[in-house]
RNA sequence: GCCACUAUAGCUCAGUAGGUAGAGCACCACCAUGGUAAGGUGGGGGUCAUCGGUUCAAAUCCGAUUAGUGGCUCCA
């Protein structure tokens, strides 16, 4: 039997051979780092006996891509194991590895409480130290069924059900444990060393509200204590940055009781929503937008028009008006619609570009709201761009270009994902084909990578979607771009062409931040509210040593605002040290302490952010700076 | 909406064999005019989320409601 390795080496073999056998005859330490192996573009566990010769074997460590998978899978079954042993009763449903860890659900009497997760991880750490080796066995169909019946586990017995008839089971078996798991898995339970459970809650079985509740435990898994301390850390990083707590320490946002999912905007908070949009306009005025401001309540009638009176009720709040019934707009294309179609358009007007900041609201399942990621009322940085179909691929392309522009400003990096027609959906075919191969080729032509999600899209038409990554490494869907032909067909949008007759134009939607609200909240936590100067609520602030620079302050305070720029004056009778403590809490990138000497030769001991020491500025200096910074995004 | 948990002063949080509330910060007053991350002293402030029940007595036990948190589902 022969093996070929990565390096193009080949080792020949004879008798009975387990992919370890060969890893350990590569090195003995390779064999205690491995987690599994790739055997001709498959994943294996490493017991997985050999047969015929390998043209592809490549061993997968814990960093390696199947490694970490089969790592943590391993370190979801144990923790299975420990719950079978504390909860003889408890049903385990599945337990999949996942990005940062794995979960399991289980079905228990009492859901676990977080000294129930400490029993487990003591008892998971019993099983390691076990070390049980972790056996693989198959069963035809039936036999499968009858063991899972014997041991009484139903949701296992319902997925085999779910399998063919003449499907082959595989099982892991360790120790006193055995489930139905495809694998792989590590070789013993002794492999895994660093674990942490992190939270319980509830989860439907299959995903689905009309199946049972679940208790599903996350946890995570490396294969050493310094990469589960990075993690851990990591995830404290996020609970620092967390934008409900800034929001409130910062004073930039509230959510009250009197308006659940209904954010307030506070002065602070504000200044950077009208930054945003003060920027917003700036670009889309470049790139030939124009902007409307279309109603926020519209009649039942339109509704209808649009669709969503049937498709989209249970998420609007309506409302009657002179005993006729009114919506609050969830969206803000038919307005847009409607401002189409006040009069005719000539083939000569397209393409065109019609921006809206539309205030929506929508009507968000309780348990689904969350700070500013998710609220049931916020404002799109929509617009509707009417176009001749040969004019997709250039306005795609333009598109993406200004989203991109706006997305570097804020320095995120992000991905975009190319979803296709979904089984149910409408329209022709042939617009289908065009609009999504005009994606796809405004894409390519750009040389942008992209992944694509076949049938993903919505049933209106395909979209492009902007997936940006925050500093600490998180994704959140902002921009999209969607073909829409649902909306030009109900509304009857028409243009005159050259030939003088009526056609269809092609509809795109798009939003760049997605929603103000939910921007503003990745913002607060890529930046851990330590803005850029351009968006911080107050620019610099003037401290005081005395009382004897308080009108000097005011002098110079006068200057900056006459140049535009935030700035506050601290003339409050503290010592020097608690101002410039608070005014650093508060991050102002620019905090000019005055004292009699700086009176005296009419300068600023300004101290900026990331530098220890402070710098000597005239005023006429330190606005220059502040307007730089501002004229620069920075 | 579903499962679990949580709700005490503006903020962060103490307060269990049920006996009608406490700290730090913030706020106010006074003293200190002090040079780079909290100066000192004093003071005001709470229908213990809301409603109901058990009890001689409820912040504390029970139930409901509301809101929040972690998830599921959904999504900008």
């Amino acid at each position: 039997m022969k093996v070929k390795l990565p390096d193009g080496s080949v080792r020949e073999y004879e008798g009975k051979m387990t992919a370890l056998d060969v890893v350990r005859d590569i090195s003995e330490g390779l064999a205690r780092v491995a987690c599994a192996v790739k055997i001709d573009g498959e994943v294996h566990g490493l017991t997985t006996e050999l047969t015929g010769d390998i043209d592809e074997f490549v061993v997968l460590k814990f960093e390696d891509e199947g490694g970490k998978d089969t790592y943590r899978h391993t370190a979801s079954h144990i923790m299975a194991q420990a719950v079978k042993r504390i909860w003889p009763d408890a049903k385990v449903a599945i337990g999949p590895a996942i990005e940062n860890g794995f979960y399991y659900d289980f079905d228990v009497e009492k859901p676990f409480s977080p000294e129930d997760l400490t029993k487990i991880e003591a008892e998971m750490k019993k099983i390691i130290a076990e070390d049980y080796p972790v056996k693989r066995f198959e069963l035809p169909r039936d036999e499968a069924l009858k063991l899972m019946e014997e041991k009484q586990e139903p949701y296992k017995v319902e997925l085999i059900n779910d399998l063919p008839e003449d499907a082959i089971i595989s099982f892991y078996t360790q120790g006193d444990f055995t489930d139905l798991c495809a694998g792989p898995h590590l070789p013993s339970t002794g492999r895994v060393r660093s674990y942490k459970l992190l939270s319980a809650a509830g989860a439907y079985w299959r995903g689905s509200e009309k199946n049972k509740m679940l208790q599903r435990i996350y946890a995570t898994a490396f294969d050493n204590k310094k990469d589960l301390k990075k993690h851990l850390n990591m995830l404290e990083e996020a609970k620092k940055r967390d934008h409900r707590k800034l929001g409130k320490e910062l004073e930039l946002f509230a959510l009250m009781e009197e308006g659940p999912g209904f954010p307030f905007f506070l002065p602070k908070g504000m200044i950077i929503k009208n930054e945003l949009v003060n920027y917003w306009r700036e670009v889309h005025r470049k790139a030939d937008y124009v902007e409307i401001s279309t109603p926020i309540i519209l009649s039942r009638q339109l509704w209808e028009t649009s669709g969503h009176w049937t498709h989209y009720r249970e998420n609007m709040y309506t409302t009657q008006i002179d005993e006729n019934d009114f919506a609050i707009k969830p969206m803000n294309c038919p307005g847009g619609m409607l401002v189409y179609k006040m009069k005719p358009h000539s083939y000569k007007e397209l393409p065109m570009r019609v921006g809206e900041l539309g205030l929506v609201h929508r009507h968000e399942m309780s348990g689904a709201l969350h700070g500013l990621m998710r609220v049931r009322s916020f404002t799109q940085d929509d617009a509707h761009l009417f176009m001749l179909p040969e004019q997709i691929k250039e306005e795609i392309k333009k598109t993406i270009a200004l989203i991109d522009e706006i997305y570097t400003v804020f320095g995120f990096s992000y991905h975009m994902e190319l979803s296709t027609r979904p089984e149910k959906s409408i329209g022709r075919d042939e617009d289908w084909e065009l609009a999504t191969n005009s994606l796809k080729d405004a894409l390519d032509e750009e040389g942008l990578e992209y992944v694509i999600n076949e049938g993903d899209g919505a049933f209106y038409g395909p979209k492009i979607d902007f997936h940006l990554e925050d500093c600490i490494g998180r994704t959140w869907q902002c921009g999209t771009i969607q073909a829409d032909f649902q909306m030009a067909e109900r509304f009857e949008l028409e243009y005159i062409g050259a030939d003088g007759q009526k056609h269809r134009p092609v509809m795109i939607h798009r939003v760049a931040y997605g929603s103000l609200e939910r921007f503003i909240g990745i913002l607060i936590e890529h930046f851990a509210g330590t803005f850029p100067v351009w968006l911080s609520p107050v620019q610099a602030k003037m401290l005081t040593i005395t009382d004897r620079s308080n009108d000097y302050a005011y002098e110079v305070a006068s200057l900056l605002e006459s140049r535009g720029i935030r700035c506050e004056v601290d003339t409050r009778n503290e010592k020097i040290g608690f101002k410039i403590r608070e005014a650093r809490n508060e991050r102002v990138p620019y905090i000019a302490v005055i004292g009699d000497k700086e009176i005296e030769e009419s300068t600023l001991s300004v101290r900026m952010r990331g530098k220890k020491e402070d710098t000597i500025l005239s005023p006429q200096e330190l606005a220059d700076k502040i307007a730089d910074d501002v004229l620069n995004k920075k």
